[in-house]
DNA sequence: CTCCAGGCGCCTT
DNA sequence: AAGGCGCATGGA
């Protein structure tokens, strides 16, 4: 795919700052940024000025879109856009895996109710941690914990300059030489301790994040839920959205939701049966699946 | 005030 | 094996 690419030093005519930035644009088809990066699955993306602020790794970006494309625009020269294709998943034909969704009229509606939402993949360790710090938070609550924890705790990133200063992640060795009073500051309560001894358990290479993508998922999922703070949810969480493993499915209360109001809306479906479902009915993407069922609930579809 | 939020771990049956 | 409950915190 043709990746257009301008790099600047130069000053905008129409303003006095003085700008050392990269630009790339990316066409794109079926990519609604909005909803990708609104959708749950990650929690360090803010709407600002038209475009999204964000990190990724140790790159402050900020992020547009158009009906054709998108554009980044790095704070630091950048010759090579690996990472963010990669991140936002440019090269994935989406077609290929809508296709396999089971063609009922739930997933018909979800589909065309959020056309263009993907799937993201994310730093494993990231993704790890902050899902540990989601379990009975709204959004919003776990975005102000993971702000409270990389502005502490993460290096500090060149943004561009009329933005807010930036901090990468905390990597996991930073995160295990915090204290568990200094984490709860983040307020994250209860979490505190299943972040804590997660980040020394990751730091002491008891787990290697990085070997689980080699194995099959169900492997993969043992070794995430013998963390501490990780169940079945947030370990299926991590294999869908860091490692990309599609199959994974992860159920919390809003696709139980989704679930019970559009697949069994005239009788109440035990978790049992809900969760059986889950695993059965919506083939090798379920994933993707699921995100689009989880976001279309949210966002979409009428509240009961 | 009460209720609940993209759950998990532990304690009961 | 399956179900109930406490856990921090903050917003509705």
């Amino acid at each position: 795919m043709a990746v257009s690419f301008i790099s600047s030093n130069s000053l905008n005519a129409a303003t006095s700052i003085k700008r050392d930035v990269a630009t790339a644009v990316f066409p794109v088809r079926d990519y609604d940024l909005a909803a990708t990066l609104e959708s749950g699955q990650a929690f360090r993306w803010n709407f600002i000025n038209g475009g999204w602020n964000g990190i990724i790794g140790n790159h402050w970006i900020r992020l547009r879109a158009d009906d054709f494309s998108l554009t980044a625009e790095a704070a630091q020269p950048t010759s090579d856009w690996h990472w963010l294709r990669h991140y936002l998943q440019l090269d994935l034909d989406l077609a290929t895996v809508t296709m396999t969704f089971p063609d009922d009229e739930p997933m018909r509606a979800a589909v065309t109710a959020c056309r263009g939402l993907r799937l993201l993949r994310q730093d494993p360790w990231e993704c790890l941690a902050s899902f540990i710090l989601s379990s009975t938070k709204q959004i919003v609550q776990i975005r102000q914990i993971v702000s409270l924890l990389c502005e502490r705790f993460g290096e500090p990133l060149t943004a561009a300059p009329e933005y807010t200063p930036a901090f990468a992640f905390p990597t996991a060795a930073r995160v295990a030489r915090a204290t568990e009073a200094e984490l709860r500051a983040c307020k994250m309560g209860f979490r505190a301790p299943y972040l804590l001894q997660t980040a020394r358990l990751v730091t002491e290479s008891q787990i290697d994040l990085e070997r689980l993508r080699q194995l099959p998922v169900e492997l993969s999922r043992d070794e995430l839920l013998k963390l501490p703070g990780v169940g079945r949810k947030i370990a299926d969480c991590v294999l869908l959205f860091a490692y990309g493993f599609q199959s994974a499915f992860p159920v919390d209360v809003w696709v139980m939701k989704a679930l019970q109001k559009l697949y069994f809306p005239h009788r109440r479906a035990k978790a049992k049966r809900l969760h059986h479902f889950s695993e059965t009915h919506f083939g090798p993407n379920a994933g993707y699946a699921q995100q689009y069922l989880f976001h279309y609930m949210r966002t979409k579809h009428e509240r009961a």
